[in-house]
DNA sequence: CGGTTACTTGATCGAGCTCAATTAGTGTGG
DNA sequence: CCACACTAATTGAGCTCGATCAAGTAACCG
């Protein structure tokens, strides 16, 4: 680490942001190459991240957004009664981070699912580059307003969706979502366990596990444990009568 | 309308952001004299809403925030086999309008429940007066923040909690708020429908009714149609273990 | 008043939870 | 290489919370 300072400059070099393929789904979408140039120098990036790694924990003094590169995020919170309640997965392009803007500190936990790589960006240097960039300001405000928008969906899903609906939904958003990353829309390997998905659509592990072995059975889909392969997607959309069509697949 | 030009001067001073009192829960919160007469200034005061009116419906090209002064909102979607789903409720000093700051058009509806007044905050406006005023695009992040939090409040509540547990949450969230804003903790008037208090929560009408008996008659509540008195605080307290202690109750 | 809407109350039913047992991966150490 | 432990996922059986269906009551309004 303390020597080879070339070797890290070149690195430093190939992740910067302009030749970042999330541009544009990312921060610096519609951005110029001097603007990107300015919001490049404020990105801190971290090493890979390894599996249940935090980013950081409620509670946590926040300071940064970070915008994922690779791999997988999920977000979470603790009830007092010790549960955990997962709140998203965050997939490479989007961001996480958003509910330290206000308060102070984190009301999140954001662990690391898969091996990731992570791009950091420091509230009080965006905050200064807003001033500079009026673009970027609006950028944020657009990312933040996605964040709200599908958390809303989220909400009509809760409140009103069967478990049935709910996996397909969840399913269909993260088709969408690897396919604007350029990956395969109809298969993919999932980065969270049942549990996590579950958790995370309100419904107990073993619901879970009776849907994917249901849509197996109807030739929906082929599940091999985290194995995933959309057979029939018309089938899949005809379940999920969703009104904010598929926002759900922005950033969340 | 054409005449009287006096008494319309009168009125817009009576209700510039200076005398306003809702300065600690609104937009200028910690702004100086000076940064809240350029805030004032881009602010459209509208006169007062009736019942039914909408601030705007989905699709609708989103153009504002805007600020509740006096009285209630709901905001809602509508899924595609016609559903309603509400989102949440906009109390006086709180904001509404959010979802529209993405994407160039609002994703939900926001309907007036009970006469209002409320404040229009036009984005172009409000993003170039961001520039100048630091402070306030700090505010604005922050009020989003909180936007999101109580977001993923509302999404632990729908997957986890019970119904008792959810109405419970609900009635605390309305006395927080209320308090804040001066009001009683204890004693209130529920601006909405049993019909939109179960679709909020993701329960049945009949559910909520019933629920509101049992707390009645365990001395919890005094419930008579929408007139709310809050008997036992804490036993409504022991049956939310919240995540993010009460955050529900800010800007919804 | 009669009609409409908002709310309450009762009876029944089912989607999804819980509990419990089984199977399939994934190391770990001898 | 295999036994062992451990976790993740599947599958089965029964039960419960809250939805649905249905009927009745109370406020509101022209």
């Amino acid at each position: 680490m303390t020597n080879k300072k070339k070797t890290v400059n070149l690195h430093e070099l190939k992740v910067s942001c302009q030749n970042c393929t999330l541009t544009d789904l990312c921060l610096p979408h519609g951005m110029g190459t001097e603007e990107m140039k300015k919001l490049d120098a404020i990105v801190i990036r971290q090493q890979p991240l390894q599996p249940g790694q935090h980013l950081f924990r409620p509670g946590d003094k926040s300071h940064a957004l970070f915008a994922v590169r690779s791999g997988a995020l999920k977000s979470y919170c603790i009830t007092q009664d010790g549960e955990e309640q997962v709140l998203g997965f965050t997939l490479p392009g989007e961001l996480t981070g958003m509910d330290g803007l206000s308060g102070g500190c984190y009301s999140s936990a954001s662990m690391v699912l898969e091996t990731s790589s992570v791009c950091e960006l420091p509230f009080g240097k965006l905050e200064g580059l807003c001033n500079d960039l009026p673009g970027l300001q609006k950028q944020m405000l657009n990312v933040v307003g996605r964040e709200i928008t599908s958390d809303q969906h989220m909400l009509m899903l809760l409140g009103k969706r069967t478990a049935e609906e709910r996996l397909a939904s969840f399913l269909l958003s993260l088709s969408t979502r690897y396919h604007k990353r350029g990956l395969s829309a109809t298969e993919f390997n999932l980065p969270m366990s049942r549990q996590d998905i579950g958790n995370y659509l309100g419904l107990a592990i073993e619901t879970v596990s009776r849907l994917f072995a249901s849509f197996q059975e109807r030739r929906i889909l082929s599940v091999n444990r985290r194995q995933i392969v959309i057979l029939d997607m018309d089938s899949l959309r005809g379940m999920v009568e969703a009104c904010v069509k598929q926002s759900m697949g922005s950033a969340m």
